[in-house]
DNA sequence: CATGGGATTGACT
DNA sequence: GTCAATCCCATGC
């Protein structure tokens, strides 16, 4: 899970549209208490104990859906949180569903970049390998050998100390900066 | 069936 | 820096 959440920096995520690479991941697994899936299996975190390779959209706030990609096999609830995007392909269409003119801001935290393009709670479960409407992989340009920053994750009240926060270096479009 | 708490954002002091 | 918006869902009565 870790591995996957560092190795998906510097993918491409695309969206009805919109494209963008990924600047900023967070992982979570149902063995510790920041993570939905904690709980246990119910029906909001079916999508996290089911197969790899989807995703797992949820509303926070009552206002954002995020977007996660399930990472572990089947029975274990984790997932890769992804937080921050750089815009790639259709960047007037991100504005548009944004509502603001600027690059640095259109795609730099997990409710925005959902936005940017598009995602709802609709393309929960939806698988992320091609065969669904979200699609995640490898940056076609030389762009997959990032340095990452590796840091404690951002905006939870538990298991605030583990270090499962990546970053691209350097990134203008993180959520937050160092 | 009622309630409370978020893996956030943007507006405002 | 503070704070409200707003809804899904897990929990408890």
């Amino acid at each position: 899970m870790l591995e996957v959440a560092r190795d998906l920096v510097g993918c491409v995520v695309s969206h009805a549209g919109a494209s963008g690479v990924i600047v900023e991941t967070e992982a979570y697994h149902d063995s510790e208490p920041a993570c939905h899936a904690f709980v246990g299996l119910t029906n909001r975190t079916r999508t996290l104990f089911g197969p790899p390779g989807r995703a797992y959209v949820y509303r926070s706030y009552g206002i954002h859906a995020l977007l996660n990609a399930v990472c572990e096999p089947e029975g274990i609830g984790a997932a890769v949180l992804i937080r921050a995007l750089e815009p790639l392909d259709g960047i007037e269409l991100m504005r548009t569903r944004r509502g603001l003119g600027r690059v640095e801001q259109l795609s730099s935290g997990p409710g925005k970049l959902t936005q940017a393009l598009g995602i709802d709670l609709t393309e929960n479960d939806t698988p992320l390998t091609g065969a669904g409407p979200v699609a995640i992989y490898p940056c076609p340009t030389a762009r997959g050998d990032v340095e990452l920053v590796v840091s404690q994750r951002i905006g939870i009240t538990k298991a605030v100390e583990l270090p499962w926060r990546f970053c691209a270096v350097g990134s203008v479009h993180v959520s937050r900066r160092n």
